[in-house]
DNA sequence: TAGTGGAGCGCAATCGATTGCGAAGCTGTC
DNA sequence: GACAGCTTCGCAATCGATTGCGCTCCACTA
């Protein structure tokens, strides 16, 4: 302690107005010369607060599967710059089982979880004062906050696109949903619902079942070729990357893409438009608005507000891969 | 309280020797009943310990461009997970400018930079004692300890390959470097080398810089096109995105790839195998022993061990870019 | 019965900062 | 010269857990 009390030190170096301009330079420019910094922790646990926030990844087994899939990757990352505007740091949090205990630790002052998870009854189980806001559609059910896009909407509008341009016989290719509260299913109903208010028939075989990889993706897309002689196009409602497995599958069955298969994706991770066949895809919109109106959505709960959950506006990003452009251009 | 001081409860929560078999369990049921959660920050403040590790991307401007970035996306994710081994978390930074008193504010147990960063003069005068692992190539006059393949070694030995396929016309497309303490310029030195090993002439037409993004790469690459009319080759030494750009440039000059001309890229990211034509390209093995070496280091370091540093061992991987391989498996 | 030993548990200090409240010192006015 | 009023600073409690040390109580032995 160079001359004074703790207290006036702290004071200090809060800028508080309590202290006299002549001891605050003083001691600022012993703590500099002392490389003094203070104790994060300590502070934390007195002000009750910690300037973290925990992404939850809910990952069933011990796979680093999800760590792999790039929208994952894309939207950490995007959480990340809008958690830094408003001077929070982001701690990554793998939770097998979401352990309703584990909230009140205080390791951050809340939560974002990627998608609902394997028991959102959990979630739902959880007390109303813990800020938390899970990304993913919306359910009547849920109690938590979401924000996320409208993926039936969003999945209709992907195939009203490719109705538009002609297409007919279109298939779809999922994740698998055993309940109907998952991305999935929404993705499928939207589907179904274009093919309906457009009159065109449906069939089982117009839908495959795909899990997160390449090689599952791959044989789904060679299940469809195989199944419909007259596919014409895929919606990849799985995601981008299913996309691409698919415009692999169908061009070593002989199929030119887009000409004789369009294709559509979903995510509109940052490679698509690298890719030989620029995609067409939907965007979920998470770097522009979507991690920011959920980095908001916490920050007001953390305030203290209760927040409605908020739906993004997504939008199709038109391409080559669904045949609509046809122009070269590199953008 | 329910019946026993705080002591007990804590060494009863802990699994202390001292406590009796039926006091514990009485504890713990309490515990349980009344959903309690021990407060981590202040056993972390006792402690002296966080179990947090934070990764610290030294972004220069406020850019989110970084986090774009694929590798780094892949990086965080294979850290995360080797972190998740040692139950530890993972604080994702950003810092602009490293500042020196940041390290002592306990935020984390431990820290792993990506790269050298722009002033890496502040990371060597950093005191030894605090637990830093950098990813990224070894310098003789740093005094911190550095994870990370020989990217010499790995560039001449992807120019190697390419030579060995016949080619002779190969240019580069490398970042920048105003310095020798950059990969760009270890990864140019090796592509240099081949080249004089294989007595095959040199010329400064056969370089080009590149900024990451597509659209610098695309303008690097066109460059590249322009300049050599007889070009067969594209070491594509900065990355797999503007592997990928370069690919697509060459496909608009009216260029087969690989026919044509033949291109390796850097990274092996993900997606580089999905791509239409799987890219051949280096791997940082990032994923496989690349994270857990540089966890393991600073797991020791954490120890009080003083660590080398460590060479990983990256590798060639063969697609069909380079056109070494003309078969069209998908793996 | 008194003394010894060990098992089981509580007291209080500690980690490092923040902050309400009281006290000291200074100035100014009557 | 005394007292009010204001500025500036220190005391001590607090956040919530951990832990060294000492005390209590019971069993066992001489």
């Amino acid at each position: 302690m160079a001359g004074v009390s703790t207290s006036t030190v702290s004071r200090a170096l809060t800028d508080s107005p309590q202290i006299s301009a002549v001891v605050k330079q003083r001691i600022r420019e012993l703590a500099e010369a002392h490389n003094y910094q203070i104790h994060v922790g300590a502070r934390n646990l007195r002000l009750r607060k910690n300037h973290v926030i925990a992404v939850v990844l809910p990952i069933e087994a011990d796979d680093s599967e999800m760590l792999a899939n790039p929208f994952v990757l894309e939207f950490i990352g995007a959480v990340q710059v809008a958690l830094h505007q408003y001077d929070y740091n982001l701690l990554l949090l793998q939770q097998k089982r979401i352990d309703p205990m584990f909230w009140r630790s205080n390791v951050a002052d809340g939560f974002i979880q990627l998608g609902h998870g394997s028991a959102p009854e959990l979630l739902n189980a959880l007390p109303p004062d813990i800020p938390l806001v899970v990304w993913g559609p919306q359910f009547s059910d849920r109690r938590y906050c979401t924000v996320g896009i409208d993926n039936w909407k969003l999945a209709q509008q992907a195939v009203n696109h490719l109705i538009s341009l002609g297409r007919r016989r279109i298939g779809i290719l999922c994740g698998g949903f055993g309940k109907d509260d998952t991305e999935s299913y929404l993705r499928y109903r939207g589907y179904r619902e274009a093919l309906t208010l457009a009159d065109i028939p449906f069939s089982p075989a117009l839908v495959a079942f795909t899990e997160y990889g390449s090689v599952s993706a791959y044989q789904a897309a060679n299940q469809l070729i195989r199944q419909v002689y007259d596919l014409d196009a895929i919606f990849a409602a799985h995601s981008d990357i299913v996309a691409l497995a698919a415009i692999e599958a169908l061009r070593q069955s002989g199929r030119y893409v887009p000409e004789d298969v369009a294709v559509v994706g979903f995510d509109n991770v940052g490679f698509g438009m690298h890719f030989g066949l620029p995609l067409t895809t939907i965007s979920q919109e998470i770097k522009t608005t979507g991690a920011r109106v959920l980095v908001e959505t916490l920050m007001k709960q953390i305030a203290g507000e209760t927040t409605p959950s908020v739906i993004i506006e997504g939008k199709l990003i038109v391409r080559q891969s669904c045949g609509a452009a046809h122009t070269h251009a590199h953008s």
